[in-house]
RNA sequence: GGUCCCAUCGUCUAGUCUGGCCUAGGACACCAGGUUUUCAUCCUGGCAACAGGGGUUCGAAUCCCCUUGGGAUCACCA
């Protein structure tokens, strides 16, 4: 495990769906590890499975891994000289490698088809007796394999998996794993169609890419002996592993669909921030030390190490994930978060589509920064500040109904309308308001907050009007009296 | 079921390799106070864990074994 050859790590996503939280992570270890240790991160993309890649796949991963801030130096829209990066360009490398292993005789022809091995498994599964793959054609003479082949008979290439061969995986994070390859079966290496599998591309690959350290998730552990047998097959240097521990859902199994939002996408079209969802993914798996929690990407280069990684799974919590959203929202300048904010606003039509961010603009963002956790929550938030009036939602509408609730709205506006303007000192003029009707600051505020902006929470009143203006503020609250006044009429005439 | 992995507060984790400094630390969540014109923020305090059993040792969360529990995987997907 301590070679001296320059760190080249990959990530390796098929382009099957978007990117899953899981393979956000594992791609931001890697990430990590080459940027820590002044390596290669590169980007190789497993489109074997030509009935199940999308170009759309392709591209959101990729956008995904950006939003992250994942960059990689070699990989598709990247250069880099061991390409190409996707397999499926890659073919011609791969038919060296078959042809070898069948002269070589490590790879064979196999005549079984899926189906009914697949109904051998049924059976075996259903007698309760352990499946084990029947080699039927393992001995089949080549003459007679290649033959039949010729004649067109629908094969696949098999690996001829050694018996009795103790094969150890030396795992940065785990140690050292015991498998023998008793317990691997002769696997299918090339599909009918002549595209290869997973496992013997992944070696071919991950050997011609020189990589240095496979940083992938517990799930590949154990298929990693029919890898490392296709390097022994070839003659080829392994490369050092790490398998890094599973994301869980609320019910402790692989985070899946049914558990929530598994794909980075979801994240970033809900409006998360991108320092927190990283420093998030970071925190599940991974530690600093005994008390850090927040930190940024240049704090994790700083400190990573594949030993800090923990080996049990880690359930995704929300809860947490929120918080870090919110405290790096409370830590974001200003300026930067009105841009992240300025997209969402737009959406929501309460800004018009060329707004540009404003001296006001920024006061009134600003004054809802420290109260939200996810970008896209500011437009409901802060709807009431739009437009001449605001609605009353049920608490303000309690709250303008109590005794005496007129007096103050009317003392108040017009201590509002004397007043110069920008106000020097809203508090202070509440205050006197207060002191001439002899009531306390939260019998006046509360209403004055309701007319205002029609809701009982919010930024501070003194920061309310100056978003809205004099002459919005004036206006609010002078209709506001009016439609008490009404309300009031009519209640006496039901009375 | 076979193979493999894992096991500290409800959750994420520090401590485990290199036994003693651990009457087990931090964070989220929760609860109780406080600051504040409201909400939010912020501050203070509280609740809460070494899965169980055997060893080894003067001494074990830390080392060994067993049990139990959880997970991954068992494709002509990756």
């Amino acid at each position: 495990m301590t070679e001296s050859r320059p760190v080249r790590v990959r990530f390796a996503p098929s382009p099957t769906g978007m990117l899953h939280i899981g393979g956000a992570r594992t791609a931001l270890f890697n990430w990590a590890f080459a940027r820590s240790r002044g390596g290669t991160f590169l980007l190789r993309i497993e489109d074997t499975d030509t009935e199940r890649n999308s170009v759309e796949s392709l591209q959101s991963i990729l956008d995904s891994m950006r939003w992250l801030g994942l960059d990689w130096n070699e990989g598709p829209e990247a250069d880099g000289n061991f390409g190409p990066y996707f397999q499926s360009e890659r073919v011609e490398s791969y038919n060296a490698a078959m042809a070898r292993g069948l002269t070589e005789g490590w790879l064979y022809r196999c005549f079984a088809t899926a189906e009914e091995l697949e109904v051998q498994r049924e059976e075996a599964r259903a007698a309760k007796t352990n499946w084990r793959f029947d080699a039927r054609f393992r001995d089949l003479s080549q003459e007679e394999a290649e033959a039949r082949h010729a004649k067109g008979e629908r094969n696949v290439l098999r690996f001829r998996v050694p018996e009795g061969e103790d094969i150890v995986i030396k795992d940065h994070i785990r140690g050292e794993v015991k498998f023998t390859s008793n317990d691997v079966e002769d696997w299918v290496a090339v599909r009918p169609n002549g595209m290869p599998t997973y496992n013997f591309v992944c070696a071919l690959d991950d050997s011609a890419m020189e990589i240095s350290h496979v940083i992938r998730g517990e799930e590949h552990l154990v298929n990693t002996p029919k890898q490392i047998l296709v390097y022994r097959a070839l003659g080829l240097a392994e490369p050092e592993y790490a398998h890094v521990p599973l994301i869980l859902g609320q019910d402790g199994k692989k985070l899946s669909k049914r558990t929530g939002d598994t794909a980075l996408g979801d994240y970033i079209s809900k409006g998360y921030p991108a320092d927190a969802l990283f420093n998030f993914l970071c925190l599940l798996g991974f530690s600093i030390d005994d008390k850090t929690d927040v930190f940024t990407r240049e704090e994790l280069l700083a400190a990573f190490d594949l030993k800090r990684i923990s080996k049990g799974g880690a359930l995704f919590d929300t809860d947490k994930l929120h918080w870090l959203c919110g405290d790096w929202i409370r830590r974001m300048q200003s300026p930067s978060f009105t841009a992240a904010v300025l997209p969402y606003l737009i959406d929501a039509g309460l800004v018009p589509e060329d707004a540009s961010a404003d001296a006001n603009l920024q006061l009134l963002v600003a004054a809802f920064q420290e109260r939200i956790t996810l970008y896209s929550e500011l437009p409901a938030q802060a709807a009431g500040m739009f437009g001449e009036m605001p609605e009353y939602d049920g608490k303000a509408q309690k709250a303008l109904r109590a005794d005496g609730v007129s007096d103050v709205l009317e003392a108040v506006a017009k201590a509002v309308d004397a007043s110069a303007w920008p106000m020097e000192d809203f508090s202070a003029t509440v205050k006197a308001v207060a002191g001439e009707l002899d009531l306390g600051m939260g019998k006046v505020m509360k209403p004055v907050r309701a007319a205002l902006t029609g809701t009982l929470g919010g930024p501070e009143l003194a920061d309310v009007v100056r978003i809205l203006g004099k002459q919005r503020s004036l206006k609010r609250l002078q209709e506001c009296l009016t439609v008490i006044g009404e309300s009031l009429e009519d209640s006496a005439q039901e009375g």
